[in-house]
DNA sequence: ACTGTTCCCGTAGGGTATACGGAATCATGG
DNA sequence: CCATGATTCCGTATACCCTACGGGAACAGT
């Protein structure tokens, strides 16, 4: 109770609600316009460039005008966040089967890391509770429950899905971050850190990494994280998909290949 | 190669680099030294309450004087992420099946998020080249490649596992983080929430959630975490396992092309 | 005492969030 | 036209942050 104004819940939900007032002198600026312009600037230039007086000066009015739309910086970032979750526009198809709702969430998912890069500082353990929150929550339990999964393991799956999923799109943000940032590509980068390999890599500490390397089984960073990603995917949902229909049987040959992998495509 | 110091990775590998001089003015700290005082800071109040200013004076000396010993703040972050990345203190123990040997690495880097929950604000996306970073690899890489995967999948499993585990490791602290700095419990935080159910929360909206509500499918938020990660995670080794069931075989020193790209990623 | 080397650090500059209180601007009623 | 109430607008002041630069201090060896 200590910190809680209280306020953010209605302005995370003013969409539904157009109440208006008429009285006292009328606002320059709206919410929405303030929400907006943070998105924004972080999206060009980070969050912490987001910074109360460059919204405000980006808006044209003074940093403590700011102050009557959002109650804080950090209420300002909740709903900036919530914008973009809300933005990805995660609609319920039911008759889409289960790996193609997942592989529609991973795809806008990752979009929306790439075009947010600032989405990745921003924690999502206590998250803003607005529309765009549900909409996802809404979306992964209607997947997973379409399935039939037992009630009690409905929320754990969605909830595992979901976090690999955010791991991987954050990764890639990051990188199509600094990518940009330091202008140097993640591959250039290993090559200027070539060093490692050749003076203090020891090879004798390392012998797993050492015979997969000389078996040829390191490739480019961009290509190993893809294909982790698409590799674990398809491991989470074939499990999903087994506990539910106990009479297909594993093929161990049957690995993420062509034609089910869920990233976006 | 802009802003390549190269001066990071001599630290990062000072341990197997004992050379001394003996001339000039004796230093009154050493890397470590500065090291381990930017970790005791963060651990306590923060990585941004490890600044350069903070650090100096734990230390007693001047601020400017700590850049005699790292180069910038960033690559001070950097050793002190390798710092307690080593600290886990992983090692491959071959009597170990593959799911003890992914349950320590879980458990250890669990405990190393939340002993120092600081790590969650740092990108690994260009992690710390160090010991403790090139240990963590080989440890899972080892783990893998011991069931028998074929080359192409190792560090695909590898990496797929390591993303599922920090993704959670990384809520867990964040959570432990909230709950000592806020002085609030993640129950308590949803508590005070309630409203968004009461007088916000559109039934019709998102009718999964609300009949998962209704059956009885949500526990509390720890509950619910615990379960995803650990029901994930054995859907991804059961997946694994399951892969490499018949022939059941390692063999780590099969022949291939030789690794063509720059590192291990 | 001199030299080479290294460590130590003061200064200066351009950033950040927000509490507080008063000024400005509107609709309305008389 | 003026008074009133409600609301928006914003200037000020505070205490932090990183690090480039360059000069002074302290040591070993001769």
């Amino acid at each position: 109770m200590a910190n809680f104004s209280g306020r953010i819940l209605p302005l995370l939900w003013r969409h539904t609600q157009p109440a208006r007032r008429t009285t006292g002198r009328p606002p320059r600026l709206s919410v929405d316009a303030v929400v907006t312009a943070g998105i924004r600037i972080a999206d060009a230039d980070g969050l912490e460039a987001a910074s109360m007086a460059r919204v405000a000066a980006d808006l044209g009015v003074a940093t403590m005008t700011l102050y009557t739309y959002v109650p804080s910086r950090a209420d300002l970032i909740d709903l900036m966040v919530d914008e973009v979750l809300a933005a990805r526009g995660l609609t319920h198809d039911p008759e889409a089967d289960f790996r193609a709702k997942v592989a529609d969430f991973a795809g806008r998912t990752r979009a929306m890391h790439v075009a947010h890069p600032w989405l990745t500082d921003v924690s999502l353990v206590r998250p803003p509770l607005g529309p765009g929150m549900l909409a996802e929550r809404e979306f992964m339990i209607a997947a997973v429950a379409a399935l039939g999964l037992p009630v009690e393991r409905v929320n754990r799956a969605a909830l595992a899905i979901t976090a690999f999923v955010y791991a991987f799109a954050r990764e890639d943000a990051e990188d199509a971050r600094l990518r940009s940032t330091s202008g140097q590509s993640t591959e250039s980068w290993w090559l200027e850190r070539n060093e490692l390999w050749e003076r203090w890599f020891d090879v004798e500490a390392h012998p797993a990494m050492t015979t997969l390397w000389n078996a040829g089984g390191f490739h480019s960073a961009e290509e190993q994280t893809q294909g982790a990603f698409e590799y674990g995917l398809n491991l989470l949902l074939d499990g999903i998909e087994r506990s539910v229909q106990p009479g297909r049987q594993a093929e161990p040959g049957r690995q993420a290949e062509p034609g089910r992998q869920a990233g976006p495509g």
